[in-house]
DNA sequence: ATAATAATAGTAATTGTTATTATTTATTTA
DNA sequence: TAAATAAATAATAACAATTACTATTATTAT
């Protein structure tokens, strides 16, 4: 993958905050500083940035947004204000469950707590 | 809400079925027995059954796709094949442990293993 | 510097889902 | 039981998120 400075842009933007933004969000930040850039080449550079590993991407209910924090971690969403908060839960005694009891190779645990944040409830 | 013979029918597809379908493999099932069946319906339906909590949906990469199982569970997703696979594996130390931790009101956990299933590994 | 080709902007197309509306159907009321 | 009511429907249009296409531009190897 050869050098572009859109994809600097939009790893830097990503980069930048912990409020798991989407394609759109990231574009609009972007075209500040590229004002010809296209969403197209957002989403690229996003799947290619998630492909190599240097971000991730998440789902949110049917839309993707993308977190630059790749290490194993879990989220916690308020369906109120819907922020999604970065915690750690898992420890290992579930793919060591996994391990045991299926056969299936484990590649990444996903986990979203659904519920009200402190300034909702 | 009153009776519909389409809700009906679309209750019995997802009830039918471990392979947590889509609102188009539904809808499709269901267009055999009501042959001017729409999609709309169908996905209108589903809404209504997931509110009323008869059905859950369940969210898979960006597209939704329907549970007939309501009771808390997990998921395994082969990357392979995209079979999605019932497991359990939570217990209540993830539950606790928000509660102790954070000022958060967990409403669900929502627990996604990506992976290779047996069958591809 | 030049050639090769990956990445881009601009745009069109696609997919999954929701909204609109005239008509039909289930339920309530007389 | 028949008429009044309002919820549900089919058909279709609209929408939002994402991907595909293509002529042009920019990076890199020679």
């Amino acid at each position: 993958m050869r050098f572009s400075s859109q994809r600097e842009i939009i790893r830097e933007i990503v980069e930048s905050t912990n409020a798991h933004p989407t394609a759109d969000w990231i574009y609009t930040k972007a075209k500040k500083r590229l004002p010809n850039l296209s969403l197209g080449t957002v989403y690229r550079n996003l799947k290619q940035l998630d492909e190599e590993g240097t971000i991730k991407a998440i789902t949110d209910g049917n839309i993707s947004r993308y977190d630059w924090n790749t290490a194993s971690h879990d989220h916690m969403k308020c369906k109120v204000c819907g922020e999604i908060i970065d915690v750690h839960l898992q420890d290992d005694s579930i793919r060591k469950k996994i391990r045991k009891n299926y056969k299936f190779e484990v590649d990444d645990v996903e986990m979203t707590i659904i519920g009200t944040c402190k300034k909702h409830k």
